[in-house]
RNA sequence: GGAGAGGUGGCCGAGUUGGCUGAAGGCGUACGCCUGCUAAGCGUAUGAGGGGCGUUGAGCUUCUCCGAGGGUUCGAAUCCCUCCCUCUCCGCCA
């Protein structure tokens, strides 16, 4: 969500931060809308004060004992007469902010302008990469332990079933993570995995990408496609006290998207999938600091890589790849040895008072005063799939061992070749 | 799932024979004063959102908001209906 006096004031503005994220921009409704409602707002206000006043005059009278038939009468009337404005005034409002959904955040002004990924800001590429040996993709590695066949059983197409060792690298990997993250002073915790409507509006999900949510029939609730819907929305409709700030968070959880459109070699072994695992943080923060906070998780997700010993890149996205709601993001990717391409591992979005417009989001200033929007940010840390084929791959050996990190090898308490 | 109770400002908590109650009181917070045996006392201020005029980080004015939505009424936090949520007891269950 927009700021109105923003809509109003500069609509040019987002009319070109629209076009250059290739996103909708109702404007021109809105700006028609706005003039409406004003002007609705106006007439209506002035005939409430006039009932106030005989509403008071009304009860004055009545106990003093007087006759008030007169103004009772004039009271009626000009009830009648807001009920009919109030009528269209309703309308116009419900479809004010159902039009301001559709707008895009705008990017920050960091961002490169582009179309598409091409011209997404390579940053830095750091770790190293075998060149002597053709390693095969994670699919071949894993075998039957990637067993889609039996998913697809269960489930459908495109869903992932893991057996043994790989079942337990995934878990090792999770509870890995998680530490890492609580070692960071973030506050851990264990989210709901479904989220009501509201929610989703909140980070924006909804109305825009509804159609790739898994929704619940019955009740109106959804599988969360990021446990960023969960975590952001803690804080929906709160004042948080300035001393609070900055807010940090991580969780896990499993992330429901239906991904249609996707096809063929994006969608090979665990490149993409229905279901995928992730720990997530998300960071609630007074808008001057959202900068440097973005850049201090990018840096956290480098060090998680770095640990993991694998060879990654960092780019800033254009325009055209940013996503809806986001003002600034940086994808990290890692290096897949089998496949010979960048695997995203991790977002990592600062969303400025977008999210928070949304879901009423907070602060109080320590001196009192009006309560503010904060920043929201958030980050995958890390996503499990694609780390995990590109852990295999990097471990994988012509002998046909898996080495794995010495940080997972604390973990794994040499269990993980047993299998 | 069944029965009951309840949802009021940052928090707690009054107010339901409808009418200066946007809301007593308390806590918390901010500023000021006083005092100096360890912290207290006194004073003042302190909800949110929208619109208009004005300013551009002064203000003035008005409207709305007492879980959400609808209804009754000249007028509703107070009456009626629907929904949501919380708590207690019972049932069921990993």
């Amino acid at each position: 969500m927009l700021d109105r006096n923003l809509l109003r004031n500069n609509p040019q503005a987002v009319r070109t931060a629209a076009g250059n994220k290739g996103e909708p921009c109702p404007i021109d409704r809105w700006t028609e809308l706005d003039a409406r409602r004003r002007s609705l707002l106006e007439q209506v206000e002035s005939l409430r004060r006039k009932r106030n006043e005989l509403s008071s005059m009304v009860s004055a009278m009545k106990k003093k004992g007087q006759d008030a038939g007169e103004l009772i009468r004039e009271s009626r009337k000009t009830g009648e007469a807001i009920g009919v404005l109030e009528k269209e005034l309703a309308g116009v409002d419900a479809e004010m902010r159902e039009v301001e959904l559709w707008f895009p955040n705008l990017p920050d002004p960091d961002v490169p302008v582009g179309v598409d990924d091409s011209h997404n800001k390579i940053l830095r590429i750091r770790g190293n990469v075998r060149t002597d040996i053709r390693v095969p993709p994670h699919w071949e590695i894993l075998g039957g332990l990637l067993d889609t066949d039996a998913a697809g059983t269960i489930t459908g197409a495109n869903f992932v079933l893991l057996r043994g060792w790989a079942a337990r690298l995934q878990r090792i990997l999770i509870d890995w993570m998680m530490d890492f993250n609580s070692a960071a002073g973030m506050e851990e915790i264990w989210m709901p995995f479904l989220a009501c409507r509201q929610s989703m509006i909140t980070t924006g999900q909804i109305p825009k990408l509804e159609e790739d949510m898994y929704h619940v029939d019955g009740n109106d609730l959804f599988l969360v496609p990021t446990g960023e819907v969960p975590l952001t929305n803690l804080y929906r409709n709160t004042i948080i006290p300035e001393k609070n700030l900055p807010i940090s968070l991580f969780g896990y959880s499993p992330c429901f998207r239906k991904e249609a459109g996707s096809y063929g070699k994006e969608t090979r072994g665990l490149n993409r999938v229905h279901q995928f695992e992730k720990v997530e943080m998300v960071r609630i923060v007074k808008p001057e600091e959202s900068g440097e906070a973005h850049e201090k998780m990018v840096a956290h997700v480098e060090k998680m890589l770095e640990l993991l010993e694998l060879r990654w890149r960092v780019s800033l996205l254009s325009t055209g790849d940013l996503s809806f709601a986001a003002a600034k993001c940086y994808d990290l990717e890692v290096w897949s040895e089998g496949q010979e391409r960048w695997l995203e591992v991790s977002s990592v979005s600062n969303f400025h008072d977008f999210q928070a417009r949304r879901g009423m989001i907070r602060y109080r200033p320590a001196g009192g005063g009006k309560p503010r929007f904060v920043h929201t940010l958030n980050g995958s840390a890390l996503a499990l799939p694609r780390i995990i084929a590109a852990l295999v791959e990097r471990g994988w050996t012509p002998e046909g061992e898996i080495k794995l990190p010495p940080v997972l090898l604390n973990y794994a308490k040499g269990n993980l070749a047993a299998d």
